[in-house]
RNA sequence: GGAGAGGUGGCUGAGCGGUUGAAAGCGCCGGUCUCGAAAACCGGUUUGGCCGAAAGGUCAACGUGAGUUCAAAUCUCACCCUCUCCGCCA
């Protein structure tokens, strides 16, 4: 959410960066001035009224006490009582109309942001390793993981239906031992403390991080409960803290947690149907900070790198994107992707999204710190994945495929695969 | 799910419907004292909104939301959460 004093002080500005960002939203800020404006000028007007009650109902109290009339008083009372309820309610009124519309709002983008349409102009920011080359045509991981026995696609589908996955004995071995190997790397050597939230969050949480009221559609809900499977553990963590002030020499925080993450992918059908590039349930393992806000973007970097460890030590190439404004998510001010190469795909594919959300998710959730000065802040939220599993799944049965059929895994792995880095015969 | 108890400031814990944004203690910050520290003493110590250049003024908040009243932390109702016991259960 942005901050309302910044629209009203810097209206025009606002309104650009959020044309920068191609969604139309600058539209909205006229209204939320107007709504702004009117919001003071009704405060102004029932604070007086309740300024005067307030004085007025202790006179009462006091002729009361001395065993004096107040009719006449608290008659006049009455009335001003029926006006501040009626200004009360437009109040409430216009806030929820205003706060209705900030939460639409998306995040203003930081000045390193390259302004963009979209994808295509997102600009390249690195390159580590190098495409695999294979004496034989590279076949995609559905076929991999059939012939190997280790994902079973049809059966998944009966299950559950499209878009969700099956995976049998070394298969799921080898995604638990991922996860396993992905929580160890950030929790020993990047500082993370892990945690284990829960995966049904509640509809503040959806709203604290972003997903809601925006992007409901997109979201698996338990109607019954209102409750949501959430679609990140960035929704859980992040949320973690919130409501409460913490100290700044407990800054930053990182906590990196496991958790599956559910999807709709409502709009999406069609795309990437096949195999499990895009599918509604999927593992991760994810990192959040909670920043001081002159830190954050080197607690950005710091994120970015951590991630970029992962696809390094399982020896994966990939490359590193900024995203431009028209390509950034809702909450972010600036993100970076990573794009492992898949051969069987002959494609890159996002497996992490490291975003620095500065106070906008913070300032929904209510997160602050105290800081050195004796000023209540918000502090700065990041999140990134450290990485998505099932994409980096795609990429280590493509990369690591031999022509028998099997698959020689990185080394690294061997000690979460019973000791092997080889599937198959 | 059933029965009972309870939700007040960083913590413990008071609070006859009116001068309580909130006693007291602890903690924390600053000061006096001291070579220094402790102790003692003095002062300060929630958050947000609105008006204001500022000084300052004012409003709101005692789990959440409604209601009664001139006036609600205090009364009524609903909901949420915590604890104890019972039931059920991985």
């Amino acid at each position: 959410m942005l901050d309302i004093k910044l629209i009203r002080d810097n209206t025009d500005a606002v309104r650009k960066r959020l044309a920068d960002r191609g969604r139309g939203d600058e539209a909205a800020i006229d209204r939320i001035a107007a709504l702004d404006q009117r919001r003071r000028a009704l405060i102004t007007d029932a604070d007086k009224l309740k300024a005067l009650r307030n004085s007025v109902s202790k006179e009462i109290g006091a002729l009361k006490a001395q065993g004096q009339d107040a009719g006449v008083k608290m008659a006049a009372m009455k009335k001003v009582g029926d006006d501040i309820t009626a200004l009360d309610k437009q109040i409430a009124e216009v806030d929820e109309q205003l706060r209705a519309i900030l939460l639409t709002i998306p995040n203003l983008s930081h000045s390193t942001v390259p302004t963009g349409k979209d994808a295509a102009d997102n600009p390249e920011i690195r390159r580590w390793g190098q495409k695999p080359e294979f004496a034989f045509k590279p076949k995609p991981h559905w076929e991999i993981g059939e012939a190997l026995d280790i994902l079973d696609f049809p059966r998944a589908t009966k299950i559950s239906g499209s878009g969700f996955i099956l995976y049998k004995g070394a298969g799921a071995r080898l995604e638990r031992g991922l996860i396993n190997f992905l929580l160890d790397l950030h929790t020993t050597q990047h500082g993370y403390v892990e945690v284990f939230p829960p995966f049904l969050v509640n509809r503040n949480a959806m709203i604290g991080t972003g997903q809601l009221p925006k992007f409901e559609e997109d979201m698996y809900r338990l109607r019954d409960d209102d409750l949501y499977l959430a679609p990140t553990a960035e929704v859980p963590v992040s949320n973690i803290y919130r409501e409460e002030i913490l100290r700044h020499d407990q800054l930053p925080i990182y906590h990196c947690a496991y958790t599956p993450c559910f999807r709709r992918e409502a709009g999406a059908a069609g795309k990437e149907t096949r195999g499990m590039i895009r599918v509604h349930q999927f593992d991760k393992v994810e990192m959040v900070k909670f920043s001081h806000p002159d830190t954050s973007y080197d607690e950005l970097e710091k994120m970015v790198a951590n991630a970029e460890k992962v696809l390094q030590l399982l020896g994966l190439h990939y490359r590193v994107i900024l995203l431009c404004t028209g390509d950034m998510g809702f909450a972010s001010a600036k993100t970076y992707d990573i794009e492992v190469w898949a051969p069987g795909q002959n494609a890159y594919l996002e497996v992490s999204s490291c975003s620095n959300c500065e106070d906008f998710q913070s300032r929904r959730a209510n997160v602050r710190f105290k800081d050195k000065d004796g000023k209540t802040k918000f502090v700065h939220l990041l999140n990134g994945s450290g990485t998505a599993l099932a994409r980096l799944y795609v990429a280590l049965l493509e990369t690591y495929q031999q022509s028998d059929g099997s698959l020689l895994l990185p080394e690294i792995l061997a000690p979460y695969l019973g000791g092997t880095r080889k599937i198959g015969k």
